[in-house]
DNA sequence: CGAAAAATAGGACGGTTGTCCTATGGTGTT
DNA sequence: AACACCATAGGACAACCGTCCTATTTTTCG
């Protein structure tokens, strides 16, 4: 079992080049290349182009739960955690500049292709779905948490696109700002300011 | 010059594909077996690929162009025009639904293919943003006009990744109220209301 | 009508794709 | 040392891709 350093390297860099140039457009040879193994080996280690995939959202998804999990234990308040997840898009404007959301943009790709890893791919929407809706709800926000979950979650994707198509980083900083004063609002009344879009 | 009709039908069915499958997905074949024709006919219409492309896109463009030109002169108010931007969201549901917007999808995918057209598709955005900016001006916004049409772009494409991703109609429909309530304070005041998400 | 031009058909090409097969190198166990 | 097994290499395969070429049909127009 020595070996498993090969199939963690071909799932990462498969993770990588299908962020970058979508799953369709990266083909076994490249992945076999960027790595410096045949295909043959290749093969070995995964039969099918389906089967990469699954296991590149697999690792995701598992790397996703760990993140949240952590921001779980680390932010003192709902908000804080918030205020993390909503980080996400500064933390990593460079790449969404260039690449869009890893997660929205697998998940149109997959949606054009009418795959059957559509439904798994939109388990990573779901996570952060769940997690956003529970901290909601830890603010005293249970009627309408699942709403607010989707409507963050929506604008952090429309942020991702729109940087993306304008290739614009001060976009990401001037709508997370607007972000983070909307969930001030949420800090400050325990209970209402909720009419804003 | 008795055939403009073959090579429209061919710009029609590729935009068509093009949306529902993806650029890359969508062959020289598929299109000229879904429409009757050799794929001799198509070469002679279309050199390559990336001629195909700049069609559609062209043709994208001026179509968009004469509906927002048209929603100019119906809509009496600023806010009327805005209300027929968001209202494509609720008109194109289904088809959202399915496949996510057309304009997001197909910048997000030349995008990563690096594709020279991916700065032509961009212009698709540039229409809307400027006219949304526009009639924000009109309802004497101007500082802040083009911030409120790309805020209000984004949630347009974050609506639409979303409700594709979770294959849910509803969503667009909740969302795009909130949008209604939110664009009705611009018109009762005048020139407040702004720190809203 | 007849010639020129436009439009269509259908096949050939080199390249790439995902997939699969077989042979070889390495490593550990008895 | 002998063997089994895991890992890797490299090539073969049919299918498809975008592109290109050459005939044939259809239309246009003097």
């Amino acid at each position: 079992m020595a070996n498993k350093l090969t199939r963690d390297r071909i799932v990462d860099k498969a993770d990588q080049l299908f962020y970058e140039q979508g799953f369709e457009h990266t083909s076994f040879a490249q992945i076999a290349e960027a790595l410096g193994i045949s295909r043959g080996n290749f093969y070995y280690h995964f039969k099918t182009k389906d089967e990469i995939l699954d296991a590149v959202i697999s690792h995701r998804l598992v790397r996703t739960n760990s993140m949240l999990d952590n921001w779980e234990l680390e932010g003192d308040t709902p908000v804080d955690r918030i205020r993390s997840f909503i980080n996400i898009l500064v933390m990593n404007r460079a790449k969404i500049k260039r690449y869009g959301c890893p997660v929205g943009t697998l998940c149109t790709e997959l949606g054009k292709l009418e795959h059957p890893a559509r439904s798994h791919a939109k388990e990573l929407f779901t996570l952060f779905r769940t997690w956003l809706r529970r901290q909601f709800e830890q603010l005293g926000r249970s009627d309408d948490a699942d709403e607010l979950a989707m409507h963050l979650l929506a604008f952090s994707q429309g942020v991702a696109t729109l940087s993306s198509a304008f290739q614009d980083e001060k976009f990401i900083h001037s709508e997370v700002k607007r972000l983070d004063d909307w969930l001030s609002s949420f800090a400050t009344s325990t209970n209402n300011q909720s009419e804003v879009l």
